[in-house]
DNA sequence: TAAGTATATTCCATTTTTTGCATATCGTGT
DNA sequence: ACACGATATGCAAAAAATGGAATATACTTA
């Protein structure tokens, strides 16, 4: 409990998430819709126990919501506007959108069985 | 160091820097103009060196310039997109831009001198 | 039901951030 | 030069974030 000059301000729990290297690194993943669990890994070459740390701290803060289909867990944002407030902080700090590593293909079955051959961007499997 | 896949993040500083209710307060103050750290203290009801410390850090953060006048120094938004990262950031979330306190006047001989009749919004004095 | 795969959670040591206090600095007026 | 008002900075204790390891849960398939 503060004076009530400095209110609770719930925006701060926003941008706690989003203080974070691998969180944002997690979120530009997802602009080319849901992934699974697998994907990220991958492509982020993170430890899968980690990586599912991040997930739950930005699923908490209500930014990301998870589906569960078959074996596979699919996050998505859960808030479009989160792109736009990404890419307003890019245009003041002046960053990329993050490199996403083409090279790590997602060794997750789907993704193996259905053998893309072009990824060109994120393609949810 | 860490893998080339979770690269530098600059926002994260900028985030950073915006995960305080003083420092979000600070900046919704400065959102009709410059400000005195008078003003500013006066409104929030913060102490004098608390409030000059979050604003060192909001300037080392790039986020806000000042500027000497006289006696005092002015402060104001260095970056005008922030105000539209503020507000993408509330309409995620769902907060009010801060409820500056009217009741609190501001101390300053300027302020006093003028003896604004109707302080509707944040005025340079 | 048992085993296997994908994902989540808990615990812990380390590092970083926060915040209040004391004090320093800078410009102004006398 | 001196004192004063306005603002800034350094320091230390408390609080929180970080990242690793072990382990738990939840489906699926056999």
């Amino acid at each position: 409990m503060q004076p009530p000059t400095t209110c609770a301000a719930p925006e701060v729990q926003l941008f706690k998430a989003l203080t974070h290297p691998t969180r944002l690194a997690i979120l530009d993943l997802l602009r080319g819709g849901e992934q699974c669990v697998c994907h990220l890994e991958a492509q982020l070459g993170l430890r899968q126990a980690y990586l599912s740390q991040q997930l739950a701290l930005l699923r908490a803060a209500g930014l990301i919501a998870d589906q569960r289909v078959g074996m596979n867990v699919y996050y998505r944002v859960a808030r479009p506007e989160l792109f736009a407030l990404l890419d307003t902080a890019r245009a003041i700090v002046g960053g990329s959108p993050l490199a996403a590593d083409p090279a790590a293909a997602c060794p997750c079955p789907k993704c193996i069985t259905i053998t893309l051959p072009h990824p060109e961007r994120n393609d949810p499997c």
